[in-house]
Order: structure tokens, then sequence, then C-alpha cells
DNA sequence: CTGGGGAGGGGGCCC
DNA sequence: CGGGCCCCCTCCCCA
């Protein structure tokens, strides 16, 4: 397998050189930042195993400036690939081809133009879908699917180390990084509206009254040192927004400097039906668990043709077709970036968050420019970016789940270890998570922080407070497909479903 | 059988 | 990086 991986790369790099050697992506997520190979490996465009049924003569379309061209993407699964599961290796190749058709070059111009044009392209071309699953069995999208995919070449770095796993980012420690060669220049150009930041007037307070649209970061490209590439999970749960772009960047598959080819940023606009958000599905899914729920999480994730990824670190830019995107003159982005966020999200980041940009606007001079909410240095605006970004860098070795965060991992690594180091002091239960311990503790103290404002009564969990809520509202939102009764709870449905339809 | 409630598992996110 | 909170999920018990 070692040998024809081998092969493989080298057939690429060969054919990379000799064709394109600025345009090119190589992805292989088998070597992720974990083994240090392909450490910018950005997931853009995932072909599941077992599908690698891509044509080669099917076109992504590419700017290249002045002009057009046609590339090719070639999927090429290394031989682990599906053993090593939903995120087996393979390699994807886009290879440059002279022949351009016309529909690529409107995309091209509506993309580039960004704002409404996009969103109005006359004749979305049916395409089949360039997200797809891993593993997952129906993972190619319907043909009948509104899709559009953009490639736009923007900025090309060869030569330099091109640093993505986040410990060599050149970012500081997290708290308070001194960012490297004062790289990162906060510069608050925010506008009195806030169309692209949910709408939230409560963030506004650092508002400046400039016309830009976006919070913008001046980066002063430092081509030894440039942060860019973070692997990119996309996460529906936080982003459904139909822009696609996030930049791909790669060291060379054979993790050679010098050789990294570049195609740059990637801008896929997706249209289709309106996607399922994280909790819809969790609701229309009836398992949660590591194994088949993790897998649907998946399914809603790289499924979705309107799956979004975006690299923040290139989001900066003025005239990035993002920032107009996203900015209060696209009203396609501000409908968009008004899903980024679920109605939980908006309330927590008004209860948690909301009053960072006002409250201490002096420490806090880091704006996430998707919601507006201040932090007080550049790398924990960045980390909290991937709450909108669905940018997942670290992965866990054992079963491919992914985390924006690196406690998050070392957390869930104790699913597999069964570490469970919190232990509770009044009896012998033990947990892996230190809030369990602590709502554990309860039991023993009888506390009850959650009391229902209907009829005072009291839970000790949060979760039951708000289950219980359904016996005032009546609240029935899971209706047995077989015979139309509805319940309150999943649990119930299942249970019904179970014993009248013996489904599941 | 249905539904309410207790409890634990685990991910997301912020401090 | 750990602590902590929030949230969703499932399982279980019991009226």
């Amino acid at each position: 397998m070692k040998v024809s991986r081998e092969r493989a790369e080298r057939t690429i790099r060969e054919r990379v050189l000799a064709i394109r050697p600025r345009g090119v992506k190589l992805l292989d997520r088998n070597r992720g930042m974990a083994r240090g190979h392909l450490t910018g490996g950005h997931r853009s465009f995932v072909m599941p195993a077992g599908h690698n049924k891509w044509r080669d003569d099917q076109p992504i379309t590419v700017d290249e400036g002045s002009g057009t061209s046609t590339q090719h993407v070639i999927m090429i699964e290394s031989a682990d690939g599906e053993a090593a599961g939903p995120g087996g290796s393979s390699l994807v190749k886009q290879e440059r081809t002279e022949g351009d058709d016309p529909q690529h070059s409107r995309e091209i111009q509506t993309v580039e133009t960004g704002d409404q044009s996009t969103t109005a392209m006359p004749q979305p071309r049916t395409r089949r879908s360039i997200t797809a699953v891993s593993g997952m069995p129906n993972a190619i999208k319907s043909e009948t699917d509104k899709e559009t995919l953009t490639v736009t070449k923007r900025l090309l770095h060869t030569g330099s180390d091109h640093r993505s796993d986040p410990e060599r980012l050149g970012l500081g420690p997290l708290g308070c990084p001194a960012v490297p060669g004062s790289d990162y220049l906060p510069i608050f150009r925010q506008s009195q509206r806030t169309d692209h930041s949910c709408g939230d007037g409560d963030r506004d307070a650092l508002d400046t009254g400039s016309d830009d649209p976006s919070c913008s970061y001046v980066t002063e490209m430092d081509p030894g040192n440039i942060p860019l590439g973070l692997e990119t999970q996309t996460d529906l749960s936080r982003g459904d927004w139909n822009r696609y772009r996030s930049s791909v960047f790669s060291e060379g598959c054979l993790g050679k400097k010098g050789e990294g080819l570049v195609v740059d940023e990637v801008t896929v606009k997706v249209e289709g039906d309106v996607p399922p958000t994280r909790n819809g599905d969790r609701h229309l899914g009836d398992g949660h668990s590591q194994g088949r729920g993790f897998l649907d999480y998946r399914e809603s994730l790289e499924t979705n043709p309107n799956v979004t990824t975006h690299s923040t670190l290139h989001a900066f830019r003025d005239g990035d077709p993002v920032s107009r995107s996203m900015g209060p003159s696209d009203s396609h982005g501000h409908v968009l970036f008004d899903q980024i966020l679920n109605s939980n999200d908006m309330a927590r980041t008004q209860a948690q968050g909301g009053e960072a940009t006002s409250g201490n606007s002096k420490e806090k001079r880091f704006l996430c420019m998707f919601c507006n909410k201040g932090f007080s240095c550049l790398q924990k605006v960045e980390i909290h970016q991937r709450v909108h970004t669905g940018e997942k860098p670290f992965s866990c070795t054992q079963c491919q789940m992914r985390f924006a965060q690196t406690g998050d991992l070392k957390r869930h690594q104790r699913v597999h270890t069964g570490e469970k180091p919190f232990g509770c002091h009044l009896c012998r239960a033990s947990f892996s998570h230190s809030s369990s311990l602590k709502r554990h503790q309860r039991v023993h103290t009888g506390e009850k922080p959650y009391s229902c404002p209907q009829c005072e009564k009291r839970f000790s969990h949060q979760h039951h407070l708000k289950i219980h809520l359904k016996v005032h509202t009546g609240a029935r939102s899971f209706a047995c497909t077989h015979c139309g009764k509805s319940f309150s709870e999943r649990s119930y449905l299942r249970i019904h479903q179970q014993k009248k339809h013996s489904t599941i």
C-alpha cells in the first residue's frame, strides 16, 4: 500500500510540476497534521471512498486572473483509504486544461463580482456535487441539485513553509499571542449596519461607522510565515451559508518544502435545497452515539450541497469576495448569514458574549468578523471563528472525529481510553467530564437549580426542565410516520415505533 | 402503553 | 490548557 501510495503521489507530483506548477491541490486526509505530512490539507473536495467516480472531465472553473481555465479533478484513493474509515486517505488533483466553458466564465464573473449576482445566476449548472461523503453510500447528490462550484485562484505562494498546523501557525500561546512579525493589525472598520453579523444590534458597540462592511485585518504577508490553510471540517450546525470559500494550500504531498502548490483560494458556491440545520438533523435522526450518530452527523455535513467552509485567515482582505458577500450590500449574504447561527447560538452569543464588544472594548479589540464578538487577542478570535467556519483542525486518531479546539480533542479521547478522572467523593461514580461530575453531585446535594416558571417544579438537569416545559406547552414535535401519533420526546416516539411498528 | 422524570455520555464553546 | 457551562442525546425507572 505504501508503495502504491508513493507511486500515486509521485505520479501526481510529476504531472503537477509538468502541467500546472501552481495550480494543484493535493489532499490526503490520512496525512493530516497528526502525521505531519500534509499539514495544510483542506477537506474542500472530498471524494468518498468507494465513490471515486468523479470523471476526469469534471471541470472546476478557475479564475486565472486574466481568463478562465478549466480544471479537472482527479480523485485518487489510497489503497488504505477505505480501510481507514470515513476519513480514509484520498488525494485530489486539480489538473488544468484548456478549453473554456462559457458557463464557467459566467460563474467566475458572478463570483468575482459577488453580491446578488451570485444568487441571481440565471442558469445554475446542474452538476454532481463536489462535496461528497467519505464512506457514505448515497453521497453523490442528486443530479437535480443545482450546484455550482467555482475555484478562484487568488494568491499564489510557493517555496515557503505553508504552515497550517495550528502548532505551526506561528501564533503565540493562547494566552495572548504576539502575532509573529506583527502580521496582523486589527482594523475596525465595521459598518454601523450589522447585516453581516446576524443582525445583533448589541454587538455594534465598537462600530466606528465606516462604510466598510466587514471587520478587517490587514495582513502583512510574510512569505515565510503565513499562517494558512487549516484543515477544514465543515459544520452545518454553525454555518449553512451557501458560500463556500476556503484557502487551499499544500506543502506538497511529499512533504517537501518548496514544492507547494497552490490552488489558493477556492470559492465554491453551491445552491441547492435548504440544508438541514444540525438541530434539525438531530431531531430527524434517531441515534447520536458515537457510531451511527456520528456518521449521520458526518453525512449531514458532507452530503449537503450547502456545506460550506471558510478559511478565515484569508477573509480579511479587502476586495475579498467573501467579505463582500458578507457585507451589508449583499442581501443574499445577509440571509445566508442569518442562517449561520441558529437561535441557540444567537442566544448564547448574546448571553455570553453579547457584551464583549461593549463592556470592555479596550480589552477585546479583536472582533469576530462573523458575529462581532470581541476578543482580547487574535488567536482567540481565530479560535472563536471556527464556530462559524467549521474549521476543525484537531482530529482524533481513533475515530476521525474532529474538533475545533485541542482541549476538546483531549477530552474526547477519554471516550476511547475510558479515562474518567473526575470521581465523586461521595460515591464511586466517576466521569470523563468535570461538568458531569458536578452535575452528578446534585444527586447527593439535592440541588435542583432549574425551576419551571409554570409550576415551580425544579430539576437538576436543565434538559429535564426543557422537556418538562413541553408539558405546559403541549409541544409534541415527534410524530410517528406510520400512524401520525405525536410525542413530546424522541425516545417516546422510538419506543412507540419499536412496539407498534417494529421499526428499528 | 404512555409519559414524566432522573441520570449519565459527550460535544461546543467561552473564560 | 483546564475549568466550567450549555446543550443534546440516550437509557432507565416508574407512575
